[in-house]
DNA sequence: CTATTTTAATAGTTATTATCTATTGATGCA
DNA sequence: TGCATCAATAGATAATAACTATTAAAATAG
C-alpha cells in the first residue's frame, strides 16, 4: 500500500507539473520527493507521469489516481478535524440505551435539543430491559443508559434525573372508573396487568400488588405499553402506567380512565448511568442536565395546557 | 496527520477489542501496536478507546473515526487495485483532442466501442483546431489527438487512420445543382465559403480555390460546419464538406445538393497522434485500429443502405 | 484478601524508512 | 555543440517503526 505521504507527493507533482516545485511545496528536498514518487510508481506497477524536459505530464491513469489520492487525503484531514472539533463538546456516535417504557415517550423531546447542543454528535438508541442495557453498558456496547433506579454497580456512575409518577388506569366501564380519586385499599383484589418480567415496571407493579393485596395476572403479560393499554381498555384488568406514556399516548378518557390515588404517590426514579472510567464524566453530567430540562419542559407544557 | 498504518491499527483494535489480538491480525508485536495507537491518540488529541481489563471499548468519537478510517483505507486499496487493473488495458482519464469538423461526426461511433474495450477508461474530449490540439498534445494537456494530416513534429508519433472525401455542395437552386457530376473546371470563378482560418479545412479549401481559380469569400467565414451549411443553403456560394459530416447531418437533397467531381478525388487524411515518449505506444496503436474499424463500419453501413 | 492470570504500557535496542547534500545524467534550446 | 535546466542517483544521516523483555495494572479464583 502506498503511504499518505506518497499520495501527498503525487498530488503535488500533478499540481505543479515540476518535481522541484512540488518538493518545495511539500517542504522536502527534490531527491526525497523523486525517490518517494518512484517508490509509489514501483508499488503501483505503473508510470504515473511522463518526465519531459519542459515540465511533467500526468498519464491518463495518473490523473484518475490523483483525484482519488486527493479524496483520501481530504478524508484523512477530516478525521483530524473531527477529532479536533470533538474537544469542544461531544462528537461521534453515542450509543444510548433506554427501556422501552421510557424511550419513545421521552427521547422525542430530548433529541432535537441534543442535536442543537452537540451538532457533531450522532445518536444510536438501543431499547432493552434495564438489565439488558446495563449489561451492554458494562461490556462497552453502550456509552450511556437511561434507566429506572436502582442501579448498583461499582463500575458505574449514576446521575438521578427525575421522578416519574405511575398512574392507575382502567377501562371506562370498570367499577373503579366511577371515582375520580381512589385510595390504596381500593386496589385490594383488583386484577392487575403489566408488562412481561424483565421490565422494571413488572417488578415494581408486582411489589405494589404484593403490598396492597392486588392480584397480578401472570397470564396476560404485555410486550409493550401499547398492547397493555389495549388489554386494559378491554376490561381485562387495571394497570399502572408511567406518566410520560400517559402524556404522550392517551389523549382522551374514552379508551382508558386515569385514576388518582389520594393517599400514595407511586413513582419511579429515572437515572442516567455510564461507566466510571468513560472519561467523559463532565460531559455526561452536562447531558444529564439536558435530559432533565427536556423532561421538565415536557411536563410544564402539559400542566399549563 | 495520522499514517495509513496507524489507521489500520485503529480499525484492528476496534474490530478485535483487544490489543494483543489486533496486533496479531496486522502482524506486528503488541507493543508496536500499542505505541502507534498511542501516537495516533496523541496526534488527534483524544482518547479513542477505553482500556478496560475485560477488553477494550471504543469511545463515541472513536467509533466515528473508525468508520472514516475504514473508508480511507478502502479508498486507498482501490487506488492500488485500479493501478493493477490498468495493466491489462487502458484505464484512467484519457484526454482526446479532435477538430470540430471531425469529432461530432466520428466519435459517436467510436466511443461505445471504446467503452466496451476499455471499461476503466474515461474519455475527456477537447475540441480545437489542429494547431491548438497539437500544442495541447505537446504540452501534455492532451494524451491523444485525431487530426487531419500533415502532422510534423519530431516529438510526436503519428498513425494514419483513414482518408475522408471532401464533397462539393451547393444550394438546390444553384446553377451547378443541375448536373449530377461536375469537373474541376466547373469550379472556376465559383464563390466558395468555408470555415475560419485556423481550421485545417480552411487552408485545404483555399488551396483548392487557388489551384482551380475559384473565389474564396473571406467575408463569410463560418464558425462551424452547421452554420456553413446554412449559408450555402441560402445560396451565398458553394463549399466543400467532409464526407462524415454529410453522412451524419444531411439526409435530404432539399436543403443542399451534393455534387460529384468526375475528374478528381478531393480528400483529407485523418491521423491519430501522440507523444513518442508517452509509453503507451502499443495501446495507442490498438486504439487507432479501433477508430479505424469504427470509421469503416460507419462507412459500410451507409454504402449498403 | 492475597495469589494468579491476563492485558496493555514502558524500556531499551535494532531494523527500516525517509530524508538530506552533492553529484551525475539527460534533454531541450541557443 | 555547448549551456542551462531538471530529474535521477549515490552515499550518509536522521527519523520512525519494529522487536524482545519487562513492568504495571486490574480482574478473577482460591
Amino acid at each position: 500500500m502506498p503511504t499518505l505521504r506518497q499520495l501527498t507527493y503525487l498530488v503535488a507533482v500533478a499540481d505543479e507539473r515540476h518535481f522541484g516545485h512540488a518538493a518545495e511545496r511539500v517542504n522536502v528536498a527534490q531527491p526525497t520527493l523523486s525517490v518517494q514518487f518512484a517508490e509509489l510508481e514501483r508499488k503501483l506497477g505503473t508510470r504515473l507521469v511522463e518526465r519531459g524536459r519542459s515540465g511533467v505530464s500526468v498519464t491518463p491513469l495518473g490523473r484518475e489516481l490523483v483525484e482519488r489520492a486527493r479524496k483520501v487525503l481530504s478524508d484523512t484531514q477530516e478525521i483530524v478535524d473531527l477529532a479536533a472539533s470533538a474537544k469542544h463538546g461531544l462528537a461521534g456516535k453515542l450509543k444510548l440505551g433506554v427501556p422501552p417504557t421510557l424511550g419513545p415517550y421521552l427521547l422525542p423531546y430530548v433529541v432535537p435539543e441534543l442535536h442543537r447542543r452537540y451538532p457533531f454528535l450522532k445518536l444510536y438508541v438501543k431499547e432493552g430491559t434495564p438489565r439488558e442495557i446495563q449489561n451492554s453498558l458494562l461490556s462497552g456496547d453502550l456509552d450511556l443508559v437511561l434507566t429506572p433506579m436502582p442501579v448498583e454497580h461499582r463500575a458505574l456512575e449514576v446521575q438521578s434525573l427525575f421522578r416519574e409518577h405511575l398512574r392507575v388506569v382502567c377501562a371506562p366501564d370498570h367499577p373503579l372508573a366511577k371515582h375520580d380519586k381512589i385510595s390504596l385499599k381500593d386496589l385490594k383484589d383488583q386484577k392487575v396487568l403489566t408488562l412481561a418480567s424483565g421490565h422494571h415496571l413488572h417488578s415494581q407493579v408486582r411489589g405494589i400488588c404484593d403490598s396492597y393485596g392486588a392480584d397480578l395476572l401472570y397470564d396476560y403479560e404485555g410486550t409493550s405499553l401499547d398492547t397493555l393499554r389495549h388489554m386494559v381498555g378491554m376490561g381485562v384488568g387495571i394497570s399502572f402506567f408511567p406518566e410520560l406514556y400517559i402524556l404522550s399516548e392517551m389523549h382522551s378518557d374514552k379508551e382508558l380512565k386515569v385514576l388518582h390515588l389520594d393517599d400514595a404517590d407511586l413513582s419511579r426514579e429515572i437515572s442516567m448511568a455510564w461507566r466510571s472510567r468513560s472519561m467523559v464524566g463532565k460531559q455526561n453530567l452536562e447531558m444529564a442536565a439536558l435530559v432533565q430540562r427536556a423532561f421538565e419542559a415536557r411536563y410544564a407544557t402539559v400542566l399549563s395546557a
